[in-house]
DNA sequence: ATATTGCAAATTGGATCCAATATATAATAT
DNA sequence: ATATTATATATTGGATCCAATTTGCAATAT
């Protein structure tokens, strides 16, 4: 008699534990910018030696999300306002693409899903759970476009503004705002509209990123 | 007195040595897709322990051009056709969008040094010569539009499919066509068309694809 | 002959140790 | 008192060692 071969939960290395919970910890803002990351503390945190912890470091300044210096250790990277002006502009080149070519691909699935993370959000009052939120509506709908290395980049720079862009939907109208245009680009979806899709989600990554820019300047 | 303080040759760290190594072999094709990454012979070839080698290797990962099972090590990582196709058409959309924003902002320096590339890349004889002054002519324009974090993704981009792109170049007409196309770039730059230079390059990018597709498939 | 089992070698993941460098503190000179 | 030097401590980079797992190969059974 033949089993059917079970996946026993092969459990992850400790690096990749530590990189995603390092990971996690700078994209929603638990690290501050410019916060050391101390090879000896965090290994202790997670009951393990430095080697896995210097990997994780490793991998997280290839991403960007860390600046590391020989001997001195690294630190959660901060960025310039100029940077993320430019990663904005760069999202909406690339999200308004990438939803352009989802649009004809999108399922009732999707759509009803993207729908229920758009009511998830405006019933939160969990300023942390919106940005979760935020990031599913968006993702559910870009999945439907197929390609994943566009949606990899698009994942990897929003990554660098997470916070910022956590901090943006706190302000005054943030959330009152972001709400009406996520129910803008879901009709256009649903519509199978693309280029409206598309233009709808340009224009709201660039008033986010006004807004955001106007924000970080007037202190 | 004071003495002016002198940046010692910052000697790079092992990890980072080995690091730009294994990325250079890759990007450049001596490493052959699916090629095991063994820690211990790569150390041996450094003079060092696994330890950078594994940093490296982990950071390799994290730009897609490996991959890693845990206790199987490492390997060059393949790509699928469609992966090359999608990518392709992801430069095509975002090194246009670069040129585009390039072309008011560069200078006659610029052209110059775009034109001698283009000018060594006809009178070069080294195939493998010509995939680096092919990068070199795109980058010194793309260089000009300031934007930083948008040519990193070009980088990227490029490095993930750059051996292809050098395979391209050899077949039939490649180099040939691809200098024409240089040649129509870089004039549009020269008048200072912006669209023109975008559409050229998006042509470009596009053309390139489909031979390279055609010649996957055709084996 | 083929498939299965049981080692032995190879390989990776991680821990511990040492060396190189940076940072903080105390001692000294002006 | 301030600035400089010397020293101690903390921290990182790398080497070596051990454990966990895979892989190759021989022995065995059917």
């Amino acid at each position: 008699m033949k089993l059917e071969s079970v996946d026993i939960s092969q459990t992850a290395s400790a690096s990749a534990i530590v990189f995603e919970a390092l990971k996690r910890a700078i994209i929603k803002g638990e690290l501050k910018d410019g916060e050391p990351l101390r090879q000896d503390e965090i290994a202790r945190l997670f009951n393990t030696s430095r080697i896995p912890v210097r990997e994780a470091i490793s991998r997280l300044q290839e991403q960007g999300l860390v600046k590391s210096q020989r001997y001195k250790g690294a630190v959660v990277a901060g960025i310039a306002p100029e940077e993320v002006s430019e990663i904005f502009d760069f999202r909406a080149l690339l999200e308004g693409h990438v939803i352009e070519q989802a649009v004809p691909r999108m399922s009732k699935e999707t759509l009803s899903a993207a729908r229920s993370y758009c009511e998830e959000f405006v019933a939160s009052s969990d300023p942390m759970e919106w940005g979760d939120l935020n990031r599913k509506f968006h993702s559910a709908l870009y999945q439907a476009s197929g390609l994943s290395y566009h949606n990899g980049v698009v994942n990897a720079a929003l990554d660098r503004v997470d916070r910022y862009l956590r901090a943006q939907l706190t302000l005054t109208d943030g959330m009152e705002r972001a709400n009406i245009e996520h129910m803008g680009i879901l009709e256009a979806c649903e519509k199978q509209d693309a280029k409206m899709a598309c233009d709808r989600t340009r224009q709201h990554i660039l008033g986010a990123k006004n807004t955001l820019i106007n924000h970080l300047k007037s202190k």
